[in-house]
RNA sequence: GGGAGCAUAGCUCAGUUGGUUUAGAGCAUCUGCCUUACAAGCAGAGGGUCGGGGGUUCGACUCCCUCUACUCCCACCA
């Protein structure tokens, strides 16, 4: 059968992985192997898969298949994440396109609609992982609401709870007036923004002159909550107002003039108008000044009752508002143009507003402190590195975990309500009920209410490595570990994003040491962001984010799995440019059409080696050997993308474009003659090699092909094979190849720049011994000599070319005169340029310093480095003379 | 405002305790090729005073200082 010039993905990819699946090859149990595992950092539930998935799965996905094929009995654990807020805003604006409020709803209703949304759309983007050739062991899919994986968050939060670390109070949140919830500090995006600077006047209380002071402000529909103005204690301008009144405008509320050296004299008039309910530094004023708190925004973000005037406005429509009736009332002193860090929701982009209202918090100084200690002892590894420093940062400086959230969709707050206000935690209803009758015997379960709350996300996702394995252990620190459990912990590498070091990462390593005692991986590889070309983060705002579905119907999955890997370090951005993943299905069909020659050839058992085959036979083996290990080091240090990057042109240039067109079988009257056993052995067992090193990159082709190379028996698989190891290889033969390969090369450039065709044989000839002679079949059928001739001088310098590799002379005759000027002027250029080469090596040499303070190698090196130009000039001078 | 990082070819990046022939790769570019695996290809070539300035050193892309540009993180200046 004729095989087509272009490999076609969409024949294979699906094939290859229904039969991976069908023969279960993802799969792991605990065995007596090593084990290496990667959890997944779990997708939102309600997500589909764009190009930063694309990134941290393929990475993971080439790990794990390494690591299966190094023999290690590897376990990639895949699931999702319940992200309440962004879940419950998508179901909530669902049931909105079909004209249902929330409101509307029950609890119970609600979470049902939740529940069947999940179903629908929960496993997409599990299901397009597949499709980009990801071997999760998938009979381990977890789901952080599994009953099993709440029941672990619930305990956990009980744990806490108990051990005094989980608090309940009144503070100030930054609330989102969209997800009508609060969020914690890493929720909030502070973006620069153009805002107003406002001066408003307030008139002095009993001030018969009507003398007023100016306030600078950026939020003036807050007014109505002022309780105080607050001027520096040292600040003289204001001295004369010490002890006196000041009056809000429009709602002429009389508040006092307080001192306080929270105040900047020389930022804006150096009056501070304070507002403890919206506001955080006025808060904490207030509370310093027993301020009473006038709370006039409710959780809309509409300005209520207590505001007086324009209530029910929205706060961006009252301040408008206003500002209008300000003016109006010549209350308005000016407006400046001002620009400020204002703060937005992450998930909703609303603009947040600081609200006070009951939440819970966990205490988080303690725990950190180790979290910090294992990542700076290395103990956990963050690559690059210089993440460790933020790292630090964050962790130094850690503030207490607001872990509730108003939302229906995740775990429920496990805190029970007595009648009187008081509560009790407990894991269940019942133990609830058991633990609120020792406070009051007489109580009933209906006398209990529960917390409307549920808990953040990352206060499930924190578990993610212990409840994946074991879902029991968290929340019970000395409870013995179940089998999956301590086969699989701690997990060997974790791929994720650096946004979410803090969210997730920090908080993983601390639930682990709390109820692991041990971290709960050992290397956190941090990718960068993918953007676009132009550098924009990708985003379906933009609409600059390629569909990854459609970039692998286009390219193939492999294609576009290398596409990604070329353009990956880690913890740079990624600038993303469809034209690598061109390049990436180029290489497939690169790889396809290697295996289309060698499939072609033909054997015949009689034929002796030629003597160029078995040269190029001994070469490829050692420059594999050397090539695995190099690959092996780039691994170990996690620079994958320079893994690939060694392998691809390995295959490209070694293995095709020198291996295969040195042992290619002749073409004799229009026939492929055939081909010896023995090479073509060889190379089979070199394709099969390359196959098995590049299968963890591109693992559909590589299947495909490692089929077709050899006979294989029912259910064998490429991912299941033993990975190439490095053999002792010789360096020298390695690097007489080379040679051998420059001189080829400085042929061809020869034949161009003459226009000498390649079909015309050309006779070489070399001045000394010295030359790579075993070589020589090698330079013969590369660059169609005819001969070559080991000589003494070259007579006839007028009619050919010469030219040197390393301090090796070779001269080709040609028929033709060469342009005795044009060589002169070039040989002449040479010799300038080495003997300028020459006069820094030298004076380098001469300097009795360095021949004193450098390693004797070095200078070694340097003498070896002034030989050689040395004798470069020398021949190029003798080159010089004979052309004159 | 504080902290961190980066600056090397047109683009994206390597350059691993300062010395490996006066800087490497991939892509892109240019030139010549439809050579019987592959034009998604083959062969060849060009291209960088390593952001600017100063310093340490026998020797600096590499270490230090400074300036400039960009990026990120943290932060309550109303």
């Amino acid at each position: 059968m004729e095989l087509p010039v272009k490999y076609d993905p969409s024949q294979t990819e699906d094939k290859w992985y229904s039969y991976w699946l069908k023969h279960n090859f993802f799969h792991s149990e605990p065995d007596n192997r090593e084990a290496y595992t990667i959890v997944i950092p779990p997708p939102n539930v309600t997500g589909v898969l764009h190009m930063g998935h694309m990134m941290n799965n393929t990475l993971q996905d080439v790990l794990i298949r390494r690591a299966r094929m190094m023999g290690k009995n590897a376990c990639w654990v895949p699931g999702t994440d319940h992200a309440s807020i962004a879940t419950e805003a998508k179901v909530v604006a669902k049931l909105k396109a079909e004209g249902i409020e929330k409101s509307d709803l029950t609890r119970e209703e609600f979470l049902e609609h939740a529940w069947k949304w999940r179903e629908k759309h929960g496993g997409i983007i599990l299901e397009q992982l597949k499709k980009l050739g990801a071997s999760c062991d998938w009979a381990r899919t977890k789901f952080t609401m599994d009953p099993a994986m709440s029941k672990a968050v619930i305990n956990t939060f009980v744990y806490f709870y108990k051990k005094g670390y989980i608090y309940r109070g009144v503070r100030m949140v930054n609330w989102d007036p969209e997800g009508l919830t609060a969020v914690s500090d890493e929720e909030v995006v502070h973006r620069e923004t153009d805002s107003k600077f406002y001066y408003l006047r307030y008139k002095i209380s009993g001030s018969q002159n009507g003398e007023y002071v100016i306030i600078a402000t950026t939020r003036p529909e807050t007014i109505m909550a002022d309780a105080a103005v607050c001027i520096h204690p040292d600040d003289e301008r204001f001295h004369h107002l010490r002890g006196k009144k000041v009056i809000i405008p429009l709602i002429n509320k009389e508040i006092p003039i307080i001192e306080d050296s929270y105040v900047t004299m020389d930022f804006g008039t150096g009056c501070l108008k304070v507002t403890p309910a919206h506001d955080i530094n006025d808060y904490e004023i207030g509370l310093r000044h027993k301020l009473p708190v006038i709370d006039i925004i409710d959780e809309h973000g509409k300005l209520n009752a207590k505001a007086q005037i324009l209530v029910g406005e929205d706060r961006f429509v009252a301040r408008k508002k206003i500002v209008k009736m300000l003016d109006e009332a010549g209350l308005l002193e000016k407006t400046e143009d001002y620009k400020s860090q204002i703060g937005y929701s992450e998930r909703t982009n609303a603009v947040i507003e600081p609200r006070l209202s009951m939440q819970w918090f966990l205490k988080m100084d303690v725990i950190a402190k180790e979290a910090l200690r294992v990542v700076e002892d290395d103990e956990i590894k963050l690559i690059p590195d210089k993440f460790k420093n933020t790292y630090r940062h964050w962790m130094e400086n850690v503030h207490d975990w607001c872990i509730s959230r108003q939302l229906w969709w995740g775990q429920q707050i496990p805190a029970y309500y007595l009648p009187d206000g008081e509560y009790v935690v407990e894991d269940t209803p019942e133990e609830a009920l058991a633990a609120a009758q020792k406070i009051d015997p007489n109580l009933k379960a209906s006398d209990l209410t529960r917390d409307e709350d549920v808990l953040d996300t990352w206060f499930s996702s924190w578990l993610w490595p212990i409840s994946v394995f074991d879902p029991e252990k968290p929340g019970f620190p000395d409870k013995e570990p179940n089998k999956e459990l301590a086969y699989y912990y701690p997990t060997n590498d974790l791929i994720t994003a650096p946004e979410i070091l803090f969210f997730w990462v920090a908080r993983m390593i601390m639930a682990g040491q709390e109820f692991c005692h041990d971290i709960p991986f050992r290397n956190v590889y941090l990718t960068g962001i993918v953007r676009d070309k132009q550098g924009r983060k990708m985003s379906k705002q933009l609409g600059n984010s390629p569909d990854p579905i459609k970039l692998m119907e286009q390219y193939g999955a492999d294609g576009v799995r290398l596409g990604m890997l070329l353009c990956t370090s880690a913890g740079n951005d990624i600038l993303f440019d469809e034209s690598q993943v061109e390049q990436g299905r180029n290489f497939s069909n690169k790889i396809w059409n290697a295996y289309r020659l060698i499939k072609g050839w033909t054997i015949d058992d009689c034929a002796k080696q030629s003597e160029e085959a078995a040269i190029a036979v001994k070469w490829f083996d050692a420059k594999l050997s050397r090539t695995i290990e190099i690959v092996n080091d780039h691994f170990d240090k996690f620079r994958i993308n320079d893994a690939l990057m060694v392998i691809y042109k390995f295959f490209w240039d070694d293995f095709c474009a020198w291996y295969l067109e040195i042992i290619k079988p002749a073409f004799v009257d229009g026939r492929q003659m055939p081909t010896d056993k023995t090479t073509f052995d060889a190379t089979i067992s070199f394709f099969d090699s390359l196959l098995k090193i590049i299968h963890p990159f591109m693992p559909f082709i590589t299947e495909e092909l490692w089929h077709n190379i050899d006979e294989r028996k029912a259910g064998e698989t490429i991912m299941l094979q033993p990975m190439v190891k490095a053999k002792p290889y010789s360096e020298e033969l390695i690097h007489s190849f080379s040679q051998a390969a420059d001189t080829v090369v400085a042929l061809r450039a020869l034949r161009q720049s003459r226009n000498i065709s390649p079909k015309e044989a050309l006779t070489l000839l070399v001045k000394r011994a010295g030359y790579p002679a075993d070589m020589s079949p090698i330079i013969k059928k590369m660059a169609n000599i005819s001969e070559i001739g080991v000589v003494d001088t070259f007579d006839n310098a007028t009619a050919g070319q010469a030219f040197m590799i390393e301090t090796i002379e070779y001269y080709v005759p040609l028929s033709g005169m060469i342009n005795v000027a044009e060589e002169i002027a070039k040989v002449k250029a040479e010799i300038a340029r080495y003997e300028g080469f020459l006069k820094s090596v030298s004076a380098k040499l001469g300097n009795a310093k360095f021949v004193e303070h450098a390693p004797a190698q070095v200078v070694e090196l340097e003498r070896k480095k002034m030989g050689d130009a040395q004798t470069k000039i020398d021949n190029l001078k003798q080159r010089l003379d004979t052309l004159k």
